[in-house]
RNA sequence: GCGCCUGUAGCUCAGGGGAUAGAGUGCUGGCCUCCGAAGCCAGAUGUCACAGGUUCAAAUCCUGUCAGGCGCGCCA
């Protein structure tokens, strides 16, 4: 609907250029909005106050001049002129009857469009280290990017979602490390557990698997080890020395099928945990490949040709100071050894060079520091650092009543997200994490979440879904007639004020949706939803759906089949199921 | 110290140049012989952190101050 009055007063200015000789710029966007107050109509646009300037008139006679020269057309009863200069767009019955007759035509795909019509756009989201199980700091980032990737799709782009697994560097080797330990631990006598390795219980569960599956073939290395090492005082040190220890004394082929068993462990039960709460990824992309197929190198070396590598205390530095980083960074250690930051640069370069229009990565706030410096690199590359969007979810803070909870992965101290999902179920959890702006802090109170599971924003919504159901269900068990196409000739006799309202909710539906894609911002059709459901209730608790009169009858169940799919559209959006009975 | 995010009702948050600033929750009082009461209806609540500025118009944009969160490694 927006659009089409938009194209409305598009004509009109051509109009009034063509006969008034007014002159003003056409680069000015027309925006059109819905109104708050009923009694401004449906639809305003401001136009006239931002073009009156530059036309050398007052902006209610501008107005004047626009609407006088607006088309007509059947969608608008009229157009009035309020305040100081808005349009007042007020919509004939008929264009709110077609609106339900679209939606039971559209059926689920209403609401979709060809905004982003043959572009393609990778979504990257989650991307956790797999040296644990998801927290719930993590479930946002996942939430979000997957409401994202899917309000993208809804507007027509080619959506390709992807999860970027850290399985190199450091962490990685901490995480076998941790794992043999707790191994040894199965296989004699108690062994130190170093303060910085992984502490949690999952690595415990990793060990046993081992245990069950090679006894103690692992077990020999261990006497192998200096006694000194445990007393070592720089504890970060003492990780290092130990992990050099045990790849020696281990060699090399166990203590990667040490390593692997624990990454697969635990990458399957991050995956199965995102698919759980219906989260999928088209790829999910190892960041070892990229070492081994040799992009990382040719990343490096195509810096160093164009001179944007220098050499510092043993170290290969990047210039991104040229490129508004506040200082440089390095990629290749003293050590030899390529840093994160080396294989982030291969990996975005992979990402433009598979042809995405636009790249989109979902980034905790805590890496904000990252963007300018894989920006930077990008350019270097002589690439368009535009294509690439960093969207920041700011931390979910933790809460059990109103002590905040610390967590630490290493120390194992924290809530994992399928602890959150059975206590508060897995369509409340995705609805709460969506029903914020992503750059809001979130306060999880989860003694909050648990007593309030029953009032717990999501069931209102399908409490609604379901009621309709029920409704329709009755509609059969009574044998009373309803007719679609005759429903559908009768919705004028929709006249009470809850129906009035509901028609003109509803086709608000796909602006909402458009808007909340182009930025972004999934929580629009969070709150979309919640009043709709909130016109619902009030309208069934005001009337009567399964009345004598037929064609009364068939009108408000065709109207109320519209807000039943409008629903269910907007919770697949969010990734919310839509269930019939509750 | 520098950078990013935030400050709106008791609490959790929408609104982010436009008309009288809104929801949920909590509190008080009503509504089930009636399609599902996980619901509905009614009632009270604001220094939009503070101070300047920009303009027809500022909760919204700019500057500064205060307060909170996060980041500022040859960690990932």
């Amino acid at each position: 609907m927006r659009p089409h009055i938009t194209r409305l007063i598009e004509q009109s200015l051509f109009e009034i250029r063509n006969t008034q000789s007014l002159h003003f710029p056409s680069d000015i966007p027309i925006v059109v909005e819905r109104t708050r107050d009923r009694a401004h109509g449906d639809l305003a646009s401001n136009i006239a106050m931002l073009l009156a300037k530059h036309a050398g008139l007052k902006p209610r006679d501008l107005a004047r001049y626009i609407v006088e020269n607006l088309p007509t057309s059947e969608l608008v009863e009229k157009a009035d002129i309020a305040g100081p200069g808005f349009i007042n767009f007020f919509l004939s019955e008929r264009a709110n009857h077609r609106v339900i007759a679209d939606i039971h035509v559209a059926g689920d795909q209403y609401g979709r469009s060809d905004a982003g019509a043959g572009i393609r756009i990778l979504v990257e989201y989650v991307s956790t280290n797999p040296t644990g199980p998801l927290h719930v700091g993590h479930g946002r980032g996942a939430a979000y990017g997957a409401a994202v990737a899917n309000l993208l799709e809804t507007c027509g782009y080619q959506v390709e979602r992807e999860y970027y697994v850290n399985d190199a560097g450091r962490q990685m080797d901490i995480l076998a490390l941790s794992v043999w330990l707790r191994y040894l631990e199965l296989c004699g006598p108690p062994c130190p557990f170093p303060q910085k390795a992984y502490q949690g219980d999952y690595i415990r569960a990793i060990a046993a698997g081992l245990f069950e599956h090679y006894q103690d073939r692992f077990s020999a290395a261990r006497s192998r080890l200096p006694e000194g090492i445990w007393q070592m005082d720089d504890l970060e040190d003492q990780l290092d020395v130990l992990i050099d220890n045990v790849i020696t004394h281990l060699g090399d082929t166990d203590y990667r099928v040490i390593q692997r068993a624990a990454m697969d462990e635990i990458l399957r039960d991050i995956r199965e945990e995102l698919e759980s709460m219906n989260i999928r990824f088209d790829h999910w992309f190892s960041e070892t490949s990229l070492f081994e197929s040799g992009k990382v190198d040719n990343c490096i070396s195509k810096l160093e040709q164009t001179g944007e590598l220098y050499l510092e205390d043993g170290a290969t530095w990047f210039r991104s100071s040229r490129y508004g980083d506040e200082k440089d960074r390095v990629v290749v250690r003293d050590n030899g050894q390529k840093t994160y930051f080396a294989s982030d640069i291969a990996y975005h370069l992979d990402k433009y060079e598979r042809g995405f229009n636009r790249v989109i990565n979902v980034w905790g706030a805590d890496h904000h520091g990252y963007i300018t410096r894989v920006k930077a690199a990008l350019q270097a590359l002589g690439q368009d650092p535009d294509r690439l969007e960093i969207l920041l979810v700011q931390f979910a803070v933790l809460y059990r009543g109103s002590t905040k909870v610390q967590m630490s992965t290493r120390s194992g101290n924290y809530v994992t997200l399928r602890d959150l999902c059975d206590e508060v179920g897995k369509d409340a959890a995705r609805f709460f994490y969506v029903t914020r702006r992503s750059e809001q802090h979130l306060d999880f109170d989860l003694e909050l979440a648990k007593s309030q599971s029953s009032d717990n924003p999501v069931y209102y919504i399908q409490y609604a879904h379901a009621r309709i159901c029920s409704v329709l269900d009755q509609l059969q068990t009574r044998r009373m007639e309803y007719l679609p196409e005759r429903a559908l000739e009768n919705l004028s006799l929709l006249r009470e004020p809850h129906e009035l309202a509901i028609m003109r909710t509803l086709p608000r539906y796909p602006e909402v949706v458009n808007d909340a894609a182009e930025s972004r911002e999934p929580h629009q059709i969070a709150f979309y939803l919640r009043d709709l459901a909130t016109e619902f209730h009030g309208y069934y608790n005001s009337q009567q759906f399964l009345i004598e009169d037929t064609c009364h009858r068939e009108a408000r169940i065709a109207l109320i089949i519209a807000i039943r799919q409008v629903i269910r559209n907007g919770l697949a959006i969010l990734g919310v199921s839509a269930p019939e009975q509750m």
